[in-house]
DNA sequence: AAGCCGGGGGA
DNA sequence: TCCCCAGGCTT
């Protein structure tokens, strides 16, 4: 008998498919951010993912410019004054524990020339750097397929599949091994921004659009919802874990 | 593997 | 007020 934290076949399928629809999705839905452009440089892309970190993504668009004109490489970062630094963040929250956070990471990149590990591994040991930007290193920095596994990304795969079993995204081994599935392969990067803007658009958490998702004809949650006769809105507040 | 932490903004 | 937002850190 397979493990129950084990990716099934189907769960593969479904996966794949979720994966390939949300990146036709984005392509006329998805959203546009200047650190998605070409443009963006790797400390721009890396930064920005801790700037990203528990506050909007329209948030961060509003002070990327004058951020990065300010500050605009990693020894510029690291050199900053906290205070100055702080105030630049304050529209985004946790603005102290941010700050101090940014600076840490800029140190490290500033004494290796903004080279982080190929090991995921040696991440650990890095300020700032937990699983999620652990991750955005090996997909921005390393050219790696990775998953961006976040709030967003976890709702989207644990609607449309199944919920998870452990309540920490990070420990919960059938939702990383899910989300490295759907997030496999050379289009890695349009799968992460598809997903994240899927998520934030449609696949969200207080009032999902489910009449107008392009999934639902597959999506368990959707399914589920509508052979029950369970108004949405009540379902949507009770993902029930087994 | 859980608990804790910590700020702005929208519903 | 409560909940959500591209989580990291400590135990």
């Amino acid at each position: 008998m397979p493990s129950p934290d084990a990716l099934t076949r189907s769960d593969k399928a479904k996966l794949t498919r979720l994966s390939r629809d949300l990146v036709a999705w984005a392509a006329n839905n998805g959203r546009l951010f200047p650190w998605r452009s070409n443009a963006a440089t790797t400390y721009q892309k890396i930064t920005v993912e801790v700037l990203l970190q528990r506050t909007t993504a329209t948030a961060v668009a509003g002070i990327y410019d004058d951020f990065f004109s300010r500050f605009p490489d990693w020894d510029a970062l690291a050199g900053a004054s906290p205070v100055e630094l702080e105030e630049f963040l304050r529209p985004l929250g946790l603005w102290r524990r941010r700050a101090a956070a940014l600076i840490g990471l800029a140190r490290y990149a500033a004494g290796t020339g903004g080279a982080f590990p190929s090991d995921a591994n040696d991440h650990i040991a890095i300020p700032a750097v937990g699983q999620y930007v652990s991750n955005a290193i090996l997909l921005f920095h390393h050219g790696r397929a990775a998953p961006l596994l976040d709030v967003n990304m976890a709702r989207v795969i644990e609607r449309a599949v199944r919920p998870r079993r452990l309540a920490d995204i990070r420990h919960d081994p059938w939702l990383q091994a899910a989300a490295k599935w759907f997030a496999r392969g050379a289009t890695s990067v349009e799968v992460n921004w598809a997903v994240l803007d899927f998520a934030a658009l449609v696949c969200k958490a207080r009032r999902p659009v489910c009449e107008a998702c392009p999934v639902n004809a597959y999506c368990a949650f959707f399914q589920r919802a509508k052979s029950s006769g369970v108004p949405l809105a009540t379902l949507v507040a009770t993902i029930e874990r087994r």
